[in-house]
DNA sequence: AAGTCACCCAACCGCGTCTCT
DNA sequence: TAGAGACGCGGTTGGGTGACT
């Protein structure tokens, strides 16, 4: 696995830390990878600093630990977030605002880091397009009213295709090529009825726990894992989800 | 074809909290 | 109980990439 993973040539530097070792920063390569990967099959995770050590990594504890969590954890799942998954986040943000790493633990396979760059790149960019803080009382109205609906329409619509022509997905994972690192992904909602229970649990309050979260699994798919690429292939248009009489009314709230 | 810009995301940093001695 | 080290979290940065001019 390439560190970046999109063919990036990996140009780490060193420094020397305050007892003169080589400490390496920057992008991870392929040895480093298979080094930390090996380490932690073979003698589990923790102690992360003296992991790095027994490992032989010129790496810090901090950085081992991040690059495990972020990347190469066998659970990770990579590739665009579903209009479930961007939906479960604008709720659970608007609940809990910047707990990224609480956010993460109701999205199977996302990372805090990878949440909070969706978050920074998509949402703030929505709100800076419509003059209106991310974190504002009006955002979070616009949010509900016409973001998550979408959402949910595109859920339902995909439901919708994918009752019609169910993808094997047994046969996608068989045909799907070895990688050095299996990742498992995990399947979608695909029928209009955990849909509609997803639109149930998170319009109804009652359905959340205040510290806990939700009561129920509602991503539905808990343990339910197949090695699909990536479920809604098909990028969301951000930009383009509102049109000008919806920004004309959220400025109205002003 | 070359330059510029915006976007994306991996990785780093600082700091608060937890755990161990 | 206090101090040190490890851990975890949220904020920020920097470089690669593709779109646009």
């Amino acid at each position: 696995m390439m560190s970046g993973s999109k063919g990036k040539i990996p140009k780490s530097c060193s420094k020397l830390d305050e007892d003169g070792n080589e400490v390496r920063r920057g992008p991870w390569t392929l040895e480093e990878d298979n080094l930390l990967i090996q380490h932690i099959t073979s003698h589990g995770k923790g102690q992360w600093n003296s992991l790095s050590k027994s490992a032989g990594l010129k790496r810090t504890g901090k950085s081992c630990r991040l690059r495990w969590l972020n990347y190469l954890k066998p659970d990770i799942k990579r590739g665009n977030l579903s209009p479930h998954e961007q939906l479960l986040i604008l709720e659970l943000h608007s609940r809990w605002g910047n707990r990224w790493s609480k956010i993460a633990q109701h999205l199977p396979g996302r990372t805090d880091n990878e949440i909070k760059n969706y978050w920074r790149t998509r949402v703030q960019k929505q709100a800076r397009q419509l003059k209106i803080d991310s974190n504002s009382n009006n955002f979070l109205e616009a949010v509900r009213l016409y973001w998550m609906p979408r959402l949910l329409e595109k859920m339902e619509q995909n439901a919708k295709s994918s009752s019609s022509e169910t993808p094997n997905l047994a046969i996608s994972a068989a045909a799907a090529p070895p990688s050095p690192i299996q990742i498992s992904h995990p399947a979608p909602p695909n029928s209009e009825m955990e849909i509609e229970e997803i639109s149930r649990v998170l319009s109804s309050p009652e359905s959340f726990d205040e510290d806990c979260g939700y009561r129920e699994d509602i991503t539905g798919y808990g343990e339910c894992h197949a090695a699909v690429a990536d479920w809604f292939g098909e990028e969301i248009g951000m930009s383009s989800f509102w049109n000008s009489d919806e920004l004309w009314q959220f400025r109205r709230f002003d």
